[in-house]
DNA sequence: TCTAATCATGAAATCGATTTCATAATCGAC
DNA sequence: GTCGATTATGAAATCGATTTCATGATTAGA
């Protein structure tokens, strides 16, 4: 037989004392003496009594959630940054809901909504695809404050943004082929418009600039941070006439795509073509021949997101360094020569 | 200026009906009459009302949110089931909420606290090696019945599981390795005592003794899921006297480790050996070689995991179709011949 | 010893929805 | 035209916690 769980007043009837003191030996212990204190205790540990958050979250007017918007969960990319986000948020008593926001009925007013329903506290976002209008719909909820971008970023809102320095990421990737002897190097960008394409293949192209290195446009494949993307790149690359030596990719799958591409076409990475990806996820230093890549540091990435956001709620000090760029760091491995 | 959100009290003064009724309107329309129903869905509409979740959640006794638990959210493999998941709790009211149990601050106890703490309905376990006192505590918590599992489970309980064709899906690789000419075929198991390892690796076994084919008992190599569990089977593999032409391995993962170390230890795949895999995650059509491997279909899986609980948390018609296998498939690609 | 400040506690209001119970109005049947 | 059934609605209780305000008990200070 299942008994209905314990309440505030069971376990204040049960330690003869008030709701009230009981609340308070949970909420502010101080202001019980020591020895009703003790016995309220006792009485909880008794019965095994465990608050209803339902009830606090609704006297409290918060929901001890937040919200995770990730573009498409699918993606192995994603899964070391939601492992640090939910490392970030283990030790508070916060819920952290995932939502794909490829997923089909996700609108465009889901993240305000939720905030209106009263579902989510904060909210964690992964999309910069996210339309400005959405946002203001937040804004307008309160929830302003709230939100915190990670990995992209919408460009022209102040919200804080954890990202890596996607600028130095593409310079080293740069830097390392020319010191290989490379002069023709080409780059697969990712997807237009994505505020991550436009930061690597700036830097890129600039670095490329700043080596004199040539440059025709066609060497300038646009992708989408796909394995696909990746593969049908590589058909591109094999059919030009001045073809470069060395690829940076946008993305690690996008290498891979590449790379499977390249070599069902008869050609040798690295011997014909270097290939460096970015991300460095988990399967980069396994595959064949292992990447040479960028690495992000995902895990730190998702919990310093999770630290800003739990600042914003009011839960931590303030983070600082929130707005400085996590270091990249170059992957040497087996793809360039 | 951020004004409260209205409450069911603001919409019943601006329709001039009680809060009673506006509830009504929200649940069960059909008990209120055309004129009056109209009148609260303008109101409702002029304010931008929505329903306070805690508010109603305490009410109800319920907490409209189920967990999932993965073991590893850092795998890709579980990128596919997660969006199967949401998906399917897409269109209900439901929040989803993930943990990774190998978090650290993930306590055996977690899950029956989650409960007890009326923070969820439902759990979604894909984690095998969930000790039976955790689950007992959850029976106590009288949630025993909104529980089911997926991929993995654990023997000797009888909750709801989802789960792919393991043994059939080890039948058709070693079936086709053979149909290749194989006759020495090793296998590189997943973690010792998971379940998985166990039904992939018995009936991997019967297969090949139903075949006739060589035994040794060198050939099952130990291994834990983990690209690097393949990659140090590879060197194991290369030092063996009697070498397999054909490995089987529990995982793509695994098989990718495994091609990369034997790769580096010049052999060729498939001329040298054969790999075959088993999920086939994304980047399994682009590896080099492409990986022929066991398709479970993640997705679907998810899904059905989702539907199977929903029905138990009494949302949905029972789903009898709840504990047949998921099919699996059979991918055949370049890394065998 | 008396007053003021401090401490410990409880009664009751509150958060925002749902639901039970009661009542008034309308309908249908004979 | 009357009576029971049905329909439409509202008042008030309820879910389980927190918090304000008030009160009695101590303690400290003069």
């Amino acid at each position: 037989m299942i008994q209905k769980p314990a309440t505030i007043q069971d376990i204040a009837r049960v330690a003869g004392v008030s709701p009230t003191t009981v609340s308070r030996v949970l909420t502010n212990p101080a202001l019980v003496s020591e020895r009703t204190r003790q016995a309220v205790r006792d009485a909880i540990q008794s019965t095994g009594y465990r608050v209803n958050q339902a009830a606090r979250n609704l006297r409290l007017q918060r929901a001890n959630a937040v919200l995770v918007l990730v573009p498409n969960l699918g993606k192995p990319f994603y899964s070391g940054i939601l492992a640090g986000i939910s490392e970030g948020f283990a030790d508070t008593d916060f819920s952290v809901l995932i939502t794909d926001t490829e997923t089909n009925p996700f609108q465009d007013s889901t993240l305000a909504e939720n905030f209106l329903d009263g579902r989510i506290d904060g909210a964690v976002v992964l999309d910069g695809r996210l339309s400005a209008s959405a946002l203001e719909a937040c804004t307008a909820a309160g929830a302003g404050e709230r939100i915190v971008f990670l990995c992209e970023w919408i460009t022209g809102q102040d919200f804080p943004v954890i990202t890596s320095d996607n600028a130095e990421g593409a310079r080293l990737a740069i830097r390392h082929l020319h010191a290989l002897g490379h002069r023709k190097i080409a780059h697969v960008t990712g997807p237009d418009g994505n505020v991550l394409t436009t930061a690597r293949r700036e830097a890129m192209l600039a670095e490329r600039d700043r080596l004199d290195l040539p440059a025709p446009s066609e060497w300038i494949i646009r992708g989408d941070f796909s394995v696909e993307s990746g593969y049908a790149a590589a058909a591109r690359i094999v059919a030009m006439d001045n073809r470069p030596t060395a690829v940076f990719c946008s993305a690690d799958m996008v290498a891979f795509g590449l790379i499977a591409g390249l070599t069902e076409r008869g050609l040798q990475i690295p011997e014909d073509i270097s290939v460096v990806g970015f991300d460095d996820i988990e399967m980069s230093g396994y595959s064949v021949p292992a990447l040479t890549t960028i690495r992000q540091d995902r895990q730190r990435m998702g919990l310093r997101a999770a630290k800003v956001l739990l600042d914003r709620l009011g839960q931590k000090d303030r983070d600082d360094a929130a707005e400085t760029p996590v270091p990249v760091e170059l992957i040497v491995r087996a793809s360039t020569a």
